[in-house]
DNA sequence: CTTGCAGAATACGTTGCGTATCTTAGCGCA
DNA sequence: TGCGCTAAGATACGCAACGTATTCTGCAAG
């Protein structure tokens, strides 16, 4: 046969896979990686592809999730307009590696588990950094001491991904507008004791 | 031939289609809207559709204007708290009449323009009534007289619409939750002189 | 009437899906 | 070393939907 005569398994035939995939992804976007697609590109065959994979959301995640760095690291710039304006850019950087078309497909496609999944993927547990940030924040002193929400601290996290979701990409200047117009207020706020 | 003489025309045609449109999407969900069911069901042929409709997030988001209460009424409560709540209240419910998994679909599936037609049906000028409810707070003494920018008369509905999007319908205690606890106390921060 | 044409219907080729079937290679274990 | 099991790989099938080429027909202008 053409030219191979070995054949891979486990998990050096996933990470073939996966490479296909997000190869096919660079080239077709989303709704253009098809099994078919894949299979081909990977030299190997759909059945392989159904057998480990139930549909292209979770083919396409599984691939995204091997590629993009692994953990998103928590900013620590001194100050908390600082820190959340670092946070946002990560947010916005890390969205872009994976592009906002595959975003909204995976998130059309997904199951509810899935789609949760697919979030912390490029928001890493934003909620949860921003609460670690703002309770940063509240150990130094430099805001009240009162207790913060979860809603409170992820105000600024959920209107960047709003945005990066549904409209352009947002600019550096768009970044500090929500950081200073909305969040930074709202939480400054509501710590006051 | 079956019964019909006679050809449907025009906006007759339209109308019809639009219905089976509708009809295709309670049965068989947005992924389940084909332009071959649509023309089954309508009676009529794919050539009709392709002829008016580019895509399908097109004859979708069609019918679904068509079939919409145009307008959304304004509420108007005496308080901004409670014109918030009925805001996001009425938006959940437009919201809940097309689905999430149809809004899901269309964002996914259109281009920029459509994607923001889309947002409108269900949202219509959720921005610009926010502001306007904010405004109405101001003129009546109910809150301060400086200036409230549109990025935070709209972070209500910008929560609001981040949760209907991405995951279970919010509950009537959970809408109270972003307006007590993000939006509101926002806003009057935001209008103090 | 009759005739031109937009509009309607049929039919076709193509693509991707998801699965069934069968062959073959590699790996573990005695 | 050889045996058997598991998984990879190839092929092909039936199906559904896409998008369009082609043909036909009702409608209105003259």
């Amino acid at each position: 046969m053409s030219t191979s005569t070995t054949r891979r398994h486990g998990d050096a035939l996933r990470a073939g896979i996966l490479r296909a995939v997000l190869d096919e992804l660079h080239d077709h976007g989303y709704p253009g990686v098809t099994y078919d697609g894949v299979a081909r590109r990977a030299r190997t065959s759909k059945p392989v592809l159904y057998r480990r994979w139930r549909s292209r959301a979770h083919l396409v995640l599984d691939a995204l999730t091997a590629e993009l760095p692994p953990v998103l690291p928590i900013p620590d710039t001194g100050s908390l307009r600082g820190d959340l304006i670092a946070l946002l850019q990560l947010m916005r950087t890390r969205f872009a590696l994976v592009g906002a078309q595959t975003i909204r497909g995976i998130v059309a496609d997904a199951d509810d588990e899935l789609r949760r999944v697919a979030l912390e993927l490029t928001d890493v547990f934003a909620a949860e950094i921003s609460r670690s940030v703002v309770q940063r924040a509240s150990d130094r002193g430099e805001i009240g001491p009162a207790h913060v929400p979860l809603l409170v601290c992820s105000v600024p996290v959920v209107l960047l991904r709003h945005e990066l979701l549904l409209a352009d990409e947002p600019t550096d200047q768009r970044i500090v507008e929500i950081v200073d117009v909305a969040g930074l207020p709202l939480i400054i706020d509501t710590a006051r004791a």
